[in-house]
RNA sequence: GGGCGCUUAGCUCAGCUUGGUUAGAGCACCUGCCUUACAAGCAGGGGGUCGGGGGUUCGAGUCCCUCAGCGCCCA
């Protein structure tokens, strides 16, 4: 029990083994039966896969201490709590790196063949695959490790085929020839979700397109009519004038299209232009879409590289012509002299040619969003492509229900409005990803014809018998099988007791940037599929920053190691310090450059967590401890207090953790630990502990032992480590139950019994007595080698009596060796405390009246300020009639205290004039 | 173009949901202490017209409007 402990915190010493002896008791673990057989109320968190390749960073670091708190804090109620853990394949993101690995060896992926290729992902995945988990670990993460499922295990296979086929069979899951987001680096269509938008400058060019000869009239009566961007060209031709952002793909181009009630225009509408470098000729057509009051009012139409234009062409009939290969250059359907150029080199040879011919009408500077591939960056180009696609609109609407009827809530509030919104204009989502890593599509194709969509592999076409079926080449977005990990990880389709005991689950913590690609998908695969939410609650947490408020990034390199933090200094320091960061709704931010300032703060508090522990168990000793209960009645005041307050403690922080205010959960125990217990509790329980006298001693003992167990019970689940260190090595009290590890000690409810204003209000006062004549002290430079006689008087009842009962303790805490209940006499410095007791330290001798006289006058002053505000709102009519009786009952207290204050202030200033 | 958020101490931020305490914390700063749990510490202190303006109210950091600056999301 009495083993020395370092005076300064190793926690390399002590985290690693601590967390062992966890995961060897089992206390991870949560089987089904727990809750189907045992009937405990479960509590489930399924963590966000990471990518299988990835390594832990902060962001990692904050998501899973935030989700770890719940978990602990959860299991320390007796719930059955479960946090499963995973890997995500991540599609794209995993074969970007095999690729660059085969770069390296100056290979192609196609150089290897898919089966080959394929092979050699797995083999990295499976070399390097676990180490995020592993890292989990390190930062104290009490998932069950029993339960790691990946999202391309066997089981999580079939549940991918089984929502496939049955969103298929339900007309949900079609496909179709439309403009998708396509990576021309990673040769893939994309989601609207993963192209991802960034402000760029660039500049909108316009470019005239000659009009027909036949509208030669109506070109003339609408530059009339003031149409500015219709003129005449220098051998006499009409022009319409266009803009674009990408020129290049005017090639393209199948019409010019105006708004139908555009009377500008309307007589243009069914004449031709002719479209520049082409040679060819196309038509004006009308359509809704175009804005006529943006630029000119007129726009070209490239159906086949843009979206709205393809919209339009299929409103109008206009032709689809690709001029594009899939790797972003000018193809084939390219005029010759553009074929080949890749598209930006093409953009400046298209822009050399329009000028040459004197149709460039100039340019402005423009800012618009690109987008941009969310895996490599590069940016992404609109392409007319063949492409699975799943129906969004019925799947919301269960979903979207959710949120407005508070099945499923927000944290923080406001993101249920933009969860509403993107559900409300939700569109379909292409799930086809033209990669080899990922869940191959289970659809076949039949020479003869027919498309074979199916659970099992069809060896024969139903339709003919044909046996050489040939597999759709592509795979599924990487976000189709993770929508379904809060029942996949379960077993589902298989109805299994995993599933029945914990599906749903209940927190989902992530961060915002998933909330569209995950998040929302989850929850309408949950309706769909299991006819319920998958969880209730959505945390969504806050951004990590450095210092600079940048976000930490890979590519920016301001990035913090969560391991070398804990390497450092600890996970118990790394946990607390982001969890007292992590206010709802707000961000993080840490100096990358200075992890040891960055963390400090959580470090110096485990330090003195564990100081304040050691010194208990110093004090403690070896002999028993008698339960609280047995010495209720010899506690004194400061042992009262410290209940009161741990009472408090407890029910702020579960009020806290249940409205997942973390921040205030972790500041809250930082302020109790560090400001009451050891600042004030331990100090004045120094001297009882070593007490003669057994009554004094065992029930400071009793109560040490009592605010200890429970304080490091409440702190546990931010700082695992330390706490369950300290726990450990307590003495029990006799006859009192206690679990074998703090992991799975109670957590503290119903304390308040302990719960005591009075006591509260009383060392109130005894703790402002001690801070002033501290104050004082310091003011007139009296040694704390030097002890001082003060005089108590006035104040509540039995307050100086109450005092100078506590001789020893202010010895300690203030130098005072002696406390007079009777006025002094003499030279020396006044006070007056808020609860109108007056306080008197002679100080002959050391005093300097005047510096006196000005220190109590400023006081009395400020004092002044604030009872003139007191006052003023009393002495209103309407305050005294409109506000609620306690709110005046309290100022008039306010006034009164305030009042007594000042005027006993003022008293003693009169009496030093004298 | 549409939507959302932020602006409080030198710095980083709480507090605003539900209006009422002398507006808090950490860091930084100043002063004194190596007091046998902790110098990663102890004690004391200075520092804020709560972005500007207007409104509602007996009362506004908190609610409403508006302006300015910053940021994010969607198109």
């Amino acid at each position: 029990m009495s083993q020395e402990l370092s005076p300064r915190l190793d926690p390399r010493s002590i985290e690693p083994a601590r967390y062992r002896a966890w995961q060897e008791g089992g206390h991870f673990h949560v089987p089904a039966s727990a809750v189907l057989e045992e009937g405990r109320d479960p509590f489930v968190i399924v963590i966000p896969p990471p990518n299988v390749t990835a390594a832990l960073h902060m962001g990692h670091g904050l998501n899973n201490t935030v989700q770890d708190v719940l978990i602990r804090w959860r299991r320390m109620q007796g719930r059955a709590s479960l946090w499963v853990p995973g890997t995500d394949h991540a599609g794209i993101a995993t074969q970007n790196v095999v690729e660059r690995q085969l770069a390296s060896e100056g290979l192609h992926r196609h150089d290897l063949g898919r089966e080959k290729f394929v092979e050699r992902v797995w083999a990295f995945v499976e070399e390097t695959g676990g180490t995020i988990l592993e890292q989990l670990k390190a930062i104290g993460a009490s998932c069950d490790w029993e339960r790691t499922r990946f999202t391309l295990d066997d089981d999580l296979v079939r549940a991918v085929r089984e929502v496939f086929v049955s969103l298929y069979e339900k007309g949900l899951i079609y496909r179709g020839e439309y403009i998708i987001n396509w990576c021309p680096r990673c040769l893939t269509a994309l989601s609207n979700e993963e192209a991802e938008g960034e402000e760029t400058d660039g500049h909108l060019w316009h470019i005239r397109y000659p009009i027909g000869d036949e509208a030669a009239g109506a070109a003339e009566s609408a530059r009339d009519a003031g149409a500015e961007s219709i003129g005449q060209l220098p051998d006499g031709r009409w022009y319409l004038t266009v803009s674009t952002t990408r020129p290049e793909t005017m090639l393209g181009d199948t019409g010019v299209a105006v708004y139908p009630g555009d009377e500008r225009y309307a007589a243009l509408v069914g004449a031709s232009a002719e479209l520049p470098l082409t040679g060819r000729t196309i038509p004006i057509v009308a359509d809704r879409h175009v804005d006529p009051e943006f630029g000119s009012g007129m726009v070209k139409v490239t159906p086949a590289h843009d979206k709205n234009d393809f919209e339009i062409a299929g409103r109008t009939g206009l032709d689809l012509l690709d001029v594009m290969t899939p790797d972003a250059h000018l193809s084939d359907d390219a005029p010759e002299a553009f074929r080949g150029l890749e598209r930006f080199e093409a953009r400046e040879a298209v822009l050399a040619a329009l000028e040459a011919e004197g149709l460039l009408a100039g340019r402005d500077p423009h800012t618009h969003s690109v987008p941009h591939c969310y895996r490599c960056g590069t940016v992404v180009e609109p392409r007319l492509s063949e492409q699975w696609f799943v129906s969004m609109k019925p799947l919301a609407e269960p979903a979207l229900e959710a949120s407005r009827d508070g099945s499923v809530t927000f944290t923080p509030a406001h993101w249920k409005k933009v969860y509403e919104h993107w559900m409300e204009n939700i569109q379909d989502w292409c799930i086809s990803r033209q990669l080899w890593w990922g869940h191959r599509i289970p659809v076949w194709y039949c020479p003869c014809g027919e498309t074979i969509v199916a659970r099992e592999d069809p060896t024969a076409c139903p339709k003919c018998g044909a046996a050489e079926l040939e597999q759709d080449p592509d795979v599924l977005d990487t976000w189709f099988s993770s929508q379904l990990w809060p029942f996949s990880v379960f077993g589902w389709p298989k109805e299994g007791d995993d599933l029945k005991a914990f599906y749903p689950g209940h927190v989902l913590s992530t961060a915002p940037e998933i909330l569209f690609f995950w998040v929302a998908r989850m929850i309408m695969m949950g309706y769909e599929f299991m006819g319920e939410t998958p969880f209730r609650h959505v945390y969504l947490h806050a951004t990590v920053r450095d210092k600079y408020g940048r976000k930490m990034s890979k590519s920016l390199g301001n990035g913090i190691d969560p391991l070398e933090v804990v390497e450092r200094l600890g996970a118990d320091a790394m946990r607390y310090t982001i969890v007292s960061q992590a206010a709802v709704g707000t961000d993080i931010s840490l100096d990358h450059e200075d992890v040891d300032s960055a963390f400090a703060n959580g470090r110096n508090f485990a330090n003195k967590i564990w100081n304040a522990g050691r010194f208990a168990l110093m004090s403690l000793g070896d002999a028993p401890v008698r339960p609280l209960e047995e010495v209720a009645g010899d506690l004194t005041p400061e042992d009262r207090w410290i209940l009161s307050r741990l009472a408090g403690a407890a029910q702020d922080a579960t009020r806290n953790l249940e409205r997942f205010r973390l921040h205030e959960v972790a500041e809250g125990l930082y302020h109790f630990f560090w400001g009451e217990i050891c600042d004030w509790y331990l100090e004045l329980v120094k001297s009882r502990l070593a007490s003669d006298d057994a009554t004094i001693r065992e029930a400071a003992r009793s109560t040490l032992v009592a605010v200890l167990d429970s304080a490091l019970r409440l702190l546990h689940p931010v700082v695992p480590f330390v706490t369950a260190e300290l726990w450990g090595r307590l003495p029990r009290p006799e006859g009192v139950e206690w679990p074998e590890d703090l992991i799975v000690a109670p957590w503290p409810e119903d304390l308040g019994a302990w719960r005591d204003e009075d006591v509260e209000r009383r060392f109130d006062g005894f703790r402002a007595l001690v801070v002033e004549v501290r104050r004082l002290r310091k003011e007139y430079g009296v040694g704390e080698g030097q002890r001082v006689g003060i005089h108590v008087t006035g104040g509540p009842n039995g307050f100086a009596p109450a005092i100078a009962s506590e001789g020893l303790v202010l010895d300690q805490l203030a130098r005072v060796d002696r406390v007079e209940t009777e006025p002094g006499e003499g030279v020396g410095a006044h006070a007056v405390l808020p609860n109108g007791a007056e306080l008197f330290l002679p100080l002959e001798g050391v005093i300097d009246v005047e510096r006196e006289r000005a220190r109590m006058s400023g006081e009395a002053q400020k004092l002044d300020g604030l009872l003139a505000g007191a006052r003023k709102r009393l002495e209103n009519e309407k305050f005294v009639s409109n506000a609620p009786a306690e709110v005046v009952e309290k100022e008039r207290e306010k006034a009164a205290q305030l009042d007594e204050q000042v005027r006993k202030l003022r008293e003693k200033l009169a009496g030093l004039e004298g």
